[in-house]
DNA sequence: ATAATAGTGTCTATCAGACATTATCTG
DNA sequence: CAGATAATGTCTGATAGACACTATTAT
């Protein structure tokens, strides 16, 4: 027994003659906030693309690129992230939908904005031709944000403050970034920023997020360090380990920490 | 001094030729999960739409639309619940983008979704031609998710279990759901609701989120009701009023409330 | 040897959970 | 007046924050 509906159509009979028409459809695209620490875990850096094209041409954004007809925003995502940098395995996470109708002057593109958390900072894929790629310095305080690469004399500053909104008839505070510096970041791309680096504070109390910016086996030292630089503040010693004590597993072995001078011993993910 | 492309078109000559071309672009609609409560806050409900139409005919889904060109996906939220509810001034959140390819069978179809909460059971516009709209008791446990009408004879439930996945080299758990009654919910409908859910669950700890189901003036022993019901568990009374006295302010007035048979006093959110 | 740091112990203030009690209202 | 419930008091155990101390190791 075949539903049919007010046409007298069968479900697989309305689909044949099913015509999408022409609304007007946004494009759609996906953003990545790809977040790395300095060698020596001495800060975090973000990875970021120079745009050869307009608009914004010559300023830096955010990696990222199309949604194909055949896949998820997260698949998107994670095939953009290999293109562009070669990475694969890295944490991927959506973070919001950005969709103002005037984010992007070309035409209508929403984006879906990911975060992308990577253990190492790889080798940027340089000189491909239209597309010359870089890791910057990057600061996430409370009054800023600050993205800045000296070699290639790139600096790039905005200032946070604090406003209230109202949604129904409740209030909440949400921060806004003001641009302090000549250059600035393509599109919309400081919010993503903003809006990726307060969930990751979030979630950092209550999954293991910052794992995953530490190599499959790790020191708790270097793992400190990196909850550090992700929550933007210190941690004591002792708190720390009492914290993630039920989520480590010890692998019985030592190994020479990043930031430290001795030998510690080496953890695991359980 | 203006920039030029590799083409020497200027930002503004660049912009003029742009043709946006045919590369396929999805369809993006919101979808709402629209919670309120029953008259006398004994439970959750949930305001679904029968559809009208191929495919998924006469099944229940969530209350959405398509976003069109000049609004944003927040306003496109807030437009289309007015369209089917009447309901201005509801709070509205995004929740997640969800992106299958095959999501909806017509075409490729994205939908943002939103949480919607609303203080009343506002009247539901019946009879309206093509949309009818209803009101569902809503359960949402750990186990399962149980949709029902006793009046129009709906029954959906769907179990939920929890299974592990991967991101990147770190591990988190996931609720799945699992249909169990003969009725379905329309689309990917039913993971909507999952992540909504899960999303009000981690909010409710550092927002004012349950405010939002209580009128502007309320007593603490509704509100309380309103955090048990959307929490899924019992509160006590003495630590429930600990935890949000720095966030009310009395009115100096008394008021009945609903929950209960005595007077008590009036509140309203700072 | 010594400076640095890995690793652990422990004190305290705060807070969530759990009952208990008192005050007040409504039928 | 009696039963219900609004409102508050307080005990306990868990936990985050803070600091101190010991053990180990690289130079």
């Amino acid at each position: 027994m075949e539903l049919k509906d007010k046409n007298g159509l069968t479900e697989a009979e309305f689909l044949a003659q099913y015509d999408p028409g022409d609304y007007p459809r946004p494009s759609v695209t996906v953003d990545m906030m790809v977040l790395g620490t300095k060698k020596d875990l001495s800060g975090l850096r973000i990875l970021l693309i120079k745009r050869g094209g307009h608009p914004y041409l010559n300023s830096w954004a955010l990696p990222g690129g199309f949604v194909h007809p055949d896949e998820t925003c997260y698949e998107a995502a994670k095939r953009e992230l290999r293109e562009e940098t070669g990475i694969k395995d890295v944490f991927l996470e959506q973070v919001y939908t950005f969709s103002k109708p005037d984010r992007d002057p070309r035409t209508r593109v929403m984006s879906v904005a990911y975060i992308a958390l990577t253990p190492f900072t790889l080798p940027v894929k340089g000189g491909d031709d239209a597309l010359e790629a870089a890791w910057f310095d990057f600061e996430f305080t409370d009054n800023k944000i600050h993205i800045y690469n000296e070699d290639i004399g790139v600096d790039i500053l905005y200032y946070l403050s604090t406003k209230r909104f109202k949604n129904g008839h409740i209030k909440y505070p949400n921060l806004v970034p003001t641009l302090k510096s000549k250059t600035k970041l393509a599109f919309d791309h400081v919010e993503i920023i903003v809006e990726s680096m307060k969930k990751i504070r979030k979630e950092i109390e209550y999954t293991d997020l910052p794992f995953s910016m530490a190599e499959v086996s790790f020191t708790l030292p270097d793992l400190q360090v990196i909850y550090e630089l992700l929550l933007g503040h210190k941690l004591y010693k002792a708190n720390f380990r009492i914290m993630v004590a039920d989520r480590i597993e010890p692998l019985g072995e030592k190994g020479k920490s990043i930031v430290g001078r001795r030998m510690s011993e080496l953890y695991i993910l359980k």
